[in-house]
DNA sequence: CCTACCGATCGGTAGG
DNA sequence: CCTACCGATCGGTAGG
């Protein structure tokens, strides 16, 4: 390499494979997985389409990355939670806020898991459909053990609440009236009324 | 045409738009509309792909009416369920019992409008999208009109509830343990807990 | 209802 | 990081 033979060779590392993860997921959460191509990923990062195989594998492994990674951290917020808290409607109600919380702070990655789900290919969709099912069954099992409502609602009351603060992906704005903590505090106290312990 | 000339002309329609449409309806809710391919909605009906147009104009018009359709559909519920009601947490129950009904008894319409809203062209986005507003807008002035929460807080209330009932399309089955009925019933209760009434 | 076919675009590779 | 290019598939049309 003669010094200062080639201008180009410098100016080089403005994409990264993290910075092609968050085009998909920008992009991914607008449109769908299927609704993006990977020009468009390309555009956005002001490269050619060709030029990503430099930061990633295939389209469908940024998909894996961001689900994956998503669930992982949901199911790691939840232990976290509810971990040396003894009153069962404190576990429940930490347990929402974090739910809450980490889709008012992660909205892209949301959408994404909620949405694209069926575009993921095996075995990675076993995987997340299996831990989201822990989870799920985690939060029938707080509100059950709780004893507010009868076992068969339990079951009902722990999807209202799960599918309620995933809702929150969909209307939430930073520049809104209520913080994301906010948001978080009022849907969990609405947890423990669904749960019938308020 | 002379009779018993040609046998192939007896044996037609077995295809009509209404067959495609719910073909498209299924294959919409599984896999997205840009996840699938006019091929497959060919195949289930066991035809090949250009006959598809003896029966519809476009891809688009597909997801059209269903989307179109089932929003004005939800409107009219809406409408049907408050009339000549006049306690306002019975209209708010009432509301929200139909709302629930139509996510566990329209469960892949209800998936579509929720999923692929985005892949909808103007002009009928834009008059979808401004139908939708004003059912959320309803639920937030029964909310504010019962009195059971603050102002604030009834805009959240209201999110919840309708997205709550949105998700009973997700997980709802007909040979579960509780009827669309009885879901109904439970979420329309968990409405007026959320909104401070019960 | 079909076969034959269209241009456009897809994800991805070769080879620098 | 690029240009050039690949086979496959897309939605849709022509013309019976």
């Amino acid at each position: 390499m003669a010094p200062g033979a080639v201008g180009k060779s410098e100016a080089k590392t403005t994409v990264s494979p993290a910075a092609v993860r968050d085009a998909a997921l920008t992009l991914f959460a607008e449109r769908g997985y299927h609704g993006t191509a990977l020009s468009q990923i390309a555009a956005e990062l002001k490269i050619r389409t060709p030029s990503l195989y430099n930061h990633m594998r295939a389209k469908q492994d940024l998909l894996r990355d961001i689900v994956a990674d998503t669930t992982e951290q949901v199911w790691a917020d939840y232990e976290e939670a509810v971990e040396g808290v003894d009153d069962v409607a404190e576990r429940l109600r930490n347990a929402t806020r974090v739910y809450a919380l980490r889709h008012a702070t992660h909205r892209r990655e949301a959408l994404v898991v909620n949405r694209d789900i069926a575009s993921l290919e095996e075995p990675a969709r076993g995987n997340v459909l299996e831990l989201r099912r822990r989870h799920a069954q985690a939060f029938r099992g707080l509100i059950e053990e709780a004893g507010g409502v009868d076992r068969e609602s339990a079951t009902l009351a722990a999807f209202g609440i799960l599918e309620m603060c995933v809702s929150i992906a969909r209307w939430f704005r930073e520049d809104g009236p209520l913080t994301a903590e906010e948001v978080a505090a009022k849907y969990s106290e609405y947890a423990l009324r669904i749960a019938g312990l308020a």
